[in-house]
DNA sequence: GACATGACATAAC
DNA sequence: CGTTATGCCATGT
């Protein structure tokens, strides 16, 4: 027993578990916009800010609004001119969001 | 196991 | 507004 039979001991690659984060992020209401760091606080992951980005990233987002995602400054994440930039501001657009310049217009 | 990277945050300048 | 620095943590090399 040492180390192997843990519940707690991640096996390899660790694959975290982004339930919380998933949830945090399914629960954000439409026409409404999220930071990293708060979902992360929310979820119950203090300082964890960038765990948001890396699921947010390896997650197949079908299903999920992580077009209410933003930044800390309400800035977006995505590099202007990115494709990935401008369907996010689309979606947002769609629920009364606008955005100007990478920036949300509350 | 060290080093570099990243859909980040906050502070300082 | 801009950059630089520091913190924070999982991934990939």
């Amino acid at each position: 027993m040492t180390k192997s039979g843990d519940p707690k001991r991640r096996k390899a690659s660790t694959p975290i578990d982004p339930s919380a984060i998933l949830r945090v992020i399914g629960s954000i209401p439409e026409g409404a916009v999220a930071s990293y760091g708060e979902l992360a606080t929310r979820a119950g992951l203090p300082g964890r800010a960038r765990l948001v980005g890396r699921i947010l990233r390896e997650m197949p987002d079908l299903k999920l609004p992580w077009h209410r995602v933003l930044r800390s400054d309400g800035r977006i994440a995505f590099p202007p001119g990115s494709r990935s930039l401008r369907e996010q501001v689309r979606r947002l657009a769609g629920e009364g969001v606008m955005v100007v310049r990478g920036r949300v217009d509350l």
